[in-house]
DNA sequence: TCTTTATGGATAATAGTTATCTTTTAGTAA
DNA sequence: TTACTAAAAGATAACTATTATCCATAAAGA
């Protein structure tokens, strides 16, 4: 399979997991009930909205331990963290390297998006400016079909 | 002049105060020094540090008025804000419009990216996900030259 | 100068995230 | 299986950039 290409749901899942033991990480029902929602998810949850499906399984969960969990992802590179300065980050648990969204400005969906033409510019900004890039965020606002439709 | 070109600090302070008169917004000190600031800045400030400016000349201003002041402009498409998560946004008063930055990881320096392979992006991604854009961002984050000497 | 009302100044409120602290439990070895 | 211990969960306080509120002030026009 090529680099960064999409894996299936059950694939993340196994992939977080292992990198959580080998690092001796302790497994916990509520961790792996995170990570099963950030490898099935296709929409880019809050830490809401996986707050809210961890509790229909374990109700006692705490927000705090979505948050400790979404943390520790994100120094471990499994997951990709969309941060907005208003309203809630969002997290991309498929796709945990920096890629192209397309954000609905309507009804907020975000979806990924694929940019051929994404690849010489990291090359090019280096050139002009001489920093050594290490992570970029692309975003394109605008609306979806269906709100279009609706406004 | 092109349509997008850098403007002199005195330019966009014409052009912004100008706009602000036709829409008969009432022109005041605190407006003026903000219009200033933001006019000749080339380092992306933050509303902290406008403030700080525009206390230099006026003491008794208050943080409120700057937030006010750049939610006006931002309204009037005469500022760019760029949000960020964590930490505090910053502005761009000179191009008033979506275009690339490149961001220091180590010192926070905010500069301006010139990228000519980005135009076509816009069309490539309504054709693929049928979004009528509205605007985009564009973040590259890395080492500036000097933190790269130093780090 | 007078009047009107938008704006300034001071401060309270907001909200997502993080920190703190106590209790519980996963992992391991006897 | 049981006991031990460090790590993680749960509850809640703290944080902080921004926004809202409210009254005082002053810009603009007559
Ligand atoms: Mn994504
Ligand atoms: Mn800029
Ligand atoms: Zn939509
Ligand atoms: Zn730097």
């Amino acid at each position: 399979m090529a680099l960064n290409e999409s894996k299936t749901s059950a694939d993340r899942f196994q992939q977080m997991l292992d990198k959580l033991k080998s690092l001796d990480f302790r497994i916990t029902p509520q961790r792996l009930a995170v990570l099963r929602i950030l490898a099935a998810s296709e929409d880019h949850p809050s830490a809401e909205q996986i707050f809210e499906k961890v509790r229909i399984e374990f109700p006692t969960t705490s927000l705090a331990t979505i948050y400790k969990t979404i943390v520790l992802l994100k120094g471990l590179n499994e997951v990709l963290e969309l941060g907005f300065p208003d309203g809630c980050n969002r997290y991309d648990g498929n796709r945990p390297f920096p890629h192209p969204h397309v954000i609905c400005t309507g009804c907020g969906k975000i979806m990924d998006a694929e940019l051929k033409s994404l690849d010489g510019l990291k090359e090019e900004i280096h050139k002009k400016t001489g920093f050594r890039i290490q992570h970029h965020r692309l975003d394109f606002f605008g609306l979806c079909q269906e709100c279009q439709e609706t406004m």
